[in-house]
DNA sequence: AATGAATGAGAGTTCATTCAT
DNA sequence: AATGAATGAACTCTCATTCAT
């Protein structure tokens, strides 16, 4: 999956200039991720896109529209292959790998998509909460349904919280991006995938010695 | 641990004003959790803080500095006393509980400090950058001795990427932060670090069943 | 007379389209008169004209021309009939009186055409000097030639200086229809002439005790 | 009077900038009347008033607040002053002249607060709505109470309608002054006040064959 | 003749920062 | 040390106009 596949997908009402959009959405990418939103200026989208500043608002309401358009259409359309690309596994294990594996070759993929995602989009509590709203939701809905079914076929632990497990697996995911993100060099962050599945799934404890659940005063069980 | 106590703990240069640059940062906090970094305005903070808008400039180099110092001098407080508090305690599992009550119940009882580390702090690359290199890399070091003691007595799983395992606790704490602040409902952030760390020691698959690591098709151990 | 048979009365160029410049004019009436010259876009006169918004520039330079065309079409129309309504009239007052009564039935039966005459077409001095020299030179043409007439068959006073009577006469009419236009309740512009007309001509001192023309110094006379 | 005795008498806030406030508006009525209200520029009238763009944020609350406040100012002290002035004076007749002379002596001597008044105020019924409200309202009033005195002490006509009288008679100053505005060349536009008012009170009619009120019909009486 | 997508110049306003007091 | 009036650079967005179709 690319960005350019995800645009594609969703046609504007204007069709002679239906890849203006596109261009305009990619250049936002780029110039989001090298000067940030904030210092990020119209202008500088719109040249980088090849277009007048004025057309920037046939397409968009403002800037911040672009932005929220972003990862609206991004994002949304990643949750749903997600979902589709899970329905084919047989297991809960074998399906959290692969949603964790889609969501860091996503973002390893296209390097300045990973910088507004793990960092422009935060920047203010209205988008987060927009997002949280939105795709974020399906995205731990997802989660959610896999493990319920993964403890239901045994395969996960039936006295896990799932909301909490969903939330750990999701901030080690993005915390695994973000690092990678700002890391000094390179490397293949899909690899990622499946050691963070397998701490995920295995835990840090000893085997055989897990810690009670609900031992609030960090009491060892003997 | 309130965040006066902070402040406090850190001499400074003008002890006839000391106070007037706690009251700045404090008066920040609140006006950067509430209208966010870039709408809020200097003359905003100093208003609630009750000192002129030229007074800032006297104890910060400029804007950006009074959320540099926000984070350095907060972050790395918790981080210090996070580590003694580390030292008194005996094993592994209850340190890492230790420490994460501890990062949980600072920013749960500071919901706007909690606000600007979940967001604002995370504005630019270039911030997020800054402090990846300072309290953050502390705070990774800190989690990485803990369990490379917790490996070497045995309360910890000796085949675990301990960077791995750190970016997990990390990324599970910090979506449990930003999740409690961006929901409808408040609850005791605190009470959850002891659910998070068991969940991380445990891990949430099947017990004796582990998926191997490194096992990168996915196939199930037999 | 109501505007349509104005612009009627204007052979076109182009013959084929010669409605859809009127449609124009007449949509531009409305958008000027509600938003106001310079808060009205191009595109609100095109699209209320149902045409596009390039086509506007097919009949018109550019937006200012539209506003002149307006003033300059209606207006010396205005004058025109005048002249010819002012010809069956065997005296000076009956003559003014209908001049009157034509100005404020043209204004008073097109609201929006009055709120773009008395307001809009004020922008500016520029504006202001076009029609200076055009229509309204005509119009105060036509107030002295009537007054000439009549100081000479003795309906109207002969000391008086007839440039400042029209301009006396003009002003009344102008402040009148503004007044009007302002109103918060609607009235019947047109029975304000004869009244108007009637105080011109009779003046608002007591009969037999006319102040002295050129009494600067405001005796009264005894 | 002139215009800078009248901004002297509106103390503001800011006592160390007194005269700034004054300089800004002095300033907007040469750049205003020279380029028009909305061809001036924000920063054209700060240039003039050798303050930054900022400053004029500091006095005023907008572009449009410039304007309001110019006529807000100089007319209301305007009326105040003719309304001071007419109490001296025994009779109606002296007081209307009074009155006008004042009124074209102010615009007279200042061409561009002129060219403010007659024109750029009335760019939009929303700012003769607002005049009309405030200051025209006053000035109506005191030409009523003077007219209202004249016709009872005899000076003045018993039967003419006095809101009639006062738009006549204020439209025709209104109407010499654009007149005198955009004439070619300069004349004493105050010696027209007492011509003005004497043909106001006179009339234009022939003396004692006035034409009969309510004669809708045009016929002269014999 | 008609369209309407595209253009890009232009200006009001904000606000971080300075500095005379 | 403290003030806060003044500064002026910076930037989003609008909209009259053009021109390829």
């Amino acid at each position: 999956m690319n960005i350019h596949s995800v645009f594609q997908r969703h046609p504007v009402a204007r069709p002679r200039t239906a890849d203006k959009r596109r261009r305009i959405l990619d250049a936002a990418i780029g110039v989001f991720a090298r000067k940030g939103y904030f210092a990020a200026r119209v202008s500088d989208v719109a040249k980088k896109a090849g277009v007048a500043d004025g057309t920037i608002y046939l397409y968009f309401r403002n800037k911040e529209d672009i932005l929220v358009r972003l990862f609206d259409e991004v994002m949304s359309e990643h949750v749903t292959q997600a979902r589709e690309a899970v329905r084919a596994l047989p297991s809960a294990p074998e399906r959290l790998r692969a949603v964790a594996e889609r969501h860091l070759a996503v973002l390893g993929e296209n390097r300045d998509l990973a910088a507004v995602f793990q960092v422009e989009l935060r920047q203010s509590t209205r988008f987060m909460e927009r997002f949280t709203a939105s795709w974020l939701r399906d995205y731990f809905a997802l989660l959610d349904e896999v493990m319920e079914n993964g403890q239901r076929d045994g395969s996960l632990r039936a006295d896990i919280n799932r909301k909490l497990a969903a939330k750990m697996l999701f901030g080690a995911l993005d915390e695994t991006v973000t690092s990678w993100l700002l890391a000094d060099k390179p490397y293949p962050l899909k690899d990622l995938a499946a050691p963070v599945v397998d701490l995920f799934l295995r835990g840090a404890g000893r085997d055989h010695l897990p810690v009670v659940k609900g031992d609030e005063h960090g009491h060892k069980r003997r």
